[in-house]
DNA sequence: TCTTTATATAACGATTGTATTATATAACGT
DNA sequence: ACGTTATATAATACAATCGTTATATAAAGA
């Protein structure tokens, strides 16, 4: 029996982040243009301890980036992740988001 | 509040399927030559039940065709499945497998 | 027909993932 | 200093996932 390898095991895990149907629409949005917390509050209808926990999985794996301006904080794709290339394919092999929504808060 | 679109449902499903090392380890087999359910059960340190189990939610989703010759079942990939392009992407984006193993069962 | 081999299904338990509510912290504006 | 807004964390509940063992089915061979 083999032991699934690392490489394997580092996938998995990156997949795992992006197979979750809000994360992947946060995903999809970052890479729009820089969101903050408060912007996917609104945006899902799940709370704000919820969004903020999504996007902590994503910023402890390193798939975004996260910068402080004033109260907000503002969320980024990270594009030095190894993954980011994949990334990008998954993220563009979806249909293309609707309408870019004007900024609220 | 925006309701996910199918779209970002159906990725984030196939992701999930995805997001599995066994599964992405008996994929990225199957992306070398077909395989019977004996191959994965001497491959993994997992029971019989659990390696049918996996196997029975890739066929489920199409990612993977069956075939039956004698008492054996074969599984392949399928090159018709949707996301079959995305699928190799991420396959070729891991390590090459190690070594040809010689057929067993 | 009986035994063996290959695979699938059922029942169940442990672990993990994701939501909620309540509360804490940090920055801002008055 | 105080209240408001933006965000994070803790505690908890529930659902989904993945393993196990026990058992069923299907084909092969004696």
């Amino acid at each position: 029996m083999i032991e699934t390898t690392n490489r394997v095991d580092e996938m998995s895990q990156f997949l795992k982040l992006l197979s979750d149907g809000t994360r992947l629409e946060i995903l999809r949005r970052l890479h729009v243009r820089e969101h903050c917390v408060c912007d996917f509050v609104e945006m899902f209808d799940i709370s704000q301890p919820a969004v903020s926990r999504h996007l902590k999985l994503l910023r402890q794996s390193q798939i975004i980036l996260e910068r402080r301006e004033r109260q907000w904080i503002y969320f980024r794709l990270n594009p030095d992740h190894p993954q980011h290339d994949l990334l990008l394919t998954i993220l563009t092999s979806m249909e293309p988001l609707p309408v870019p929504a004007p900024k609220s808060c």
